[in-house]
DNA sequence: TCATACACTTAACGTCGTTAATAGTAGGAA
DNA sequence: TTCCTACTATTAACGACGTTAAGTGTATGA
C-alpha cells in the first residue's frame, strides 16, 4: 500500500515548490509583488493549482514566515540559559533583530501587519515571546534586574527592539528624519532597555 | 479679475471634498480599503476627477496624513519649553503615541509603510523629531541625561515609543503573544527608556 | 461669434485574488 | 477488462482595483 504514501510525496513535493517560488518572490520584493500568476508562471503549473493547497495567498505567506521564523526560534533556543541572564537577553535581542534585518518582509508581514480576523497570533511569535519572559523572569530572579511585573518588562523590551527594527526596515538610513540612523542604534536601543531595568551595583 | 479667484476657491472645494471623503473612508477602514471609486461615489463625481487634484492614491493619502499630523504638531509647539525637560520629553512622547492610537491609518501609513523611492520623508515627521531632539539636547544640557550623543539618544527614544505604539495597533490587546499588552505599556516604555539616560541622582 | 481652456465623464486597459466548470488520469471494484 | 470514483490541474470568467485615453460640454476672453 505505498501508492498513497507516493501521492502524498508528490502532494508534498508540489507544495514544496510553491512555497520556494513564492519565498523567492516574497523575499526579493515583498507581499503585494508575490502574485499568485507570477509564483505559477514560476514553477510552470496554473495559478489556480495554489489553491489545492493553501487556502488563499495570506494561508501561503503565512505558511512561508512561519517556516522561515521557526528557524530563527530553533537557533534560539540552542543557545540557552547558562550564565548571565542579561546576556541571554541579548543574545535573544541581537538574534530576533537580526532576522527581522535580513528578512524586512518576512518581519513586516508577522509584526506590522494587522492580524486578519479569526487568525490567531502566530504560534512562533507566541514562543520566541515566551524565551524573552523566561530570560527576564531569571534576571528578576537572580537579582540582575529590579523587581517588577515579569510580562510587562517583557514587553517593554520587546517594544523597544521592535520599534528599531520597524524603523530600520522602514527607513533607509538616510532616509531618516532628523538625522540618519545610528549605526548602532539596534545596540543602543537594546542597551538603553536593559539599563532602565538594572539594578544599580552599588 | 474675481474671476479666476472664484475659479480657484471652486478648485479648493472639490479638493476639500476629496479629502473629506478619503479622509472618513482612511480612518474607518485603511488604505487598501480607500479606493477611487469608492472616494469619488461619496462625493458624487467620477473617479476619474480625482486625478485632476491628485497625482495618484498615494498622493492623496499623503495629502491626508500630512494635514493631521501637521495638527499634532501645532499642539505639541504650543505647550513648549520651560520647566524639566524630561518632562517635556513624556509631553512629546505622550502626544506623539497618542496620536497614533487615535490615528492608526495614519500613522501605519506615515511610519510604518515603506518610501516610494524618490518621496521624501514627510516635513511633519522631520518637524516632529527635531522637536524630540531639542528636548534631549537640553535633558542633556541641564545634566538631567547622562551626556551621549543627541541625535542616536533622540533616535532612541523615538524608537523605543514607535515600538510600543506599533505594537498597539497592530495587535488588539488580548492578541499579544504571550500576554495581553499592559494597559500602560506605552507608559511603562516611554519611562524606561528615559530611565536608561536619567544621571543617577546620589 | 468663435476659439480656447478647463472640469468632468465614459470607456477601456491591464492587473489582481478568487471561483466555477471541466478535463484528464490513476486506482480500486466488478 | 471495464467501469466508477477521487483527485489534480486547467481554462475561463467574475468583480474589483489603479490608472489612462479619448471625448463632451461649458464658461471665458478675444
Amino acid at each position: 500500500m505505498g501508492i498513497s504514501e507516493r501521492r502524498e510525496r508528490e502532494r508534498e513535493e508540489v507544495r514544496r515548490k510553491i512555497l520556494d517560488a513564492a519565498r523567492d518572490l516574497f523575499m526579493a520584493e515583498g507581499y503585494e509583488r508575490v502574485t499568485m500568476r507570477r509564483i505559477a508562471d514560476a514553477i510552470e503549473y496554473s495559478a489556480t493549482t495554489i489553491y489545492n493547497h493553501f487556502k488563499d495567498k495570506d494561508d501561503l505567506v503565512n505558511a512561508l514566515c512561519h517556516a522561515e521564523f521557526s528557524e530563527l526560534l530553533g537557533v534560539l533556543d540552542l543557545r540557552a540559559p547558562k550564565g548571565d541572564p542579561v546576556d541571554w537577553i541579548r543574545r535573544i535581542g541581537g538574534a530576533y533583530a537580526a532576522f527581522g534585518l535580513a528578512n524586512p518582509n518576512h518581519y513586516r508581514f508577522m509584526f506590522m501587519t494587522q492580524i486578519r480576523s479569526g487568525h490567531e497570533v502566530s504560534e512562533p511569535g507566541r514562543r520566541s515571546f515566551e524565551l524573552l519572559r523566561t530570560a527576564v523572569a531569571r534576571a528578576v530572579e537572580t537579582g540582575a534586574f529590579v523587581k517588577g511585573d515579569v510580562d510587562t518588562m517583557s514587553q517593554v523590551l520587546w517594544a523597544s527592539i521592535h520599534g528599531a527594527v520597524a524603523l530600520l526596515i522602514t527607513y533607509e538610513a538616510r532616509q531618516f528624519p532628523g538625522a540618519p540612523a545610528a549605526p548602532d542604534l539596534l545596540e543602543q536601543v537594546l542597551e538603553n532597555g536593559l539599563r532602565g531595568f538594572l539594578k544599580r551595583k552599588d
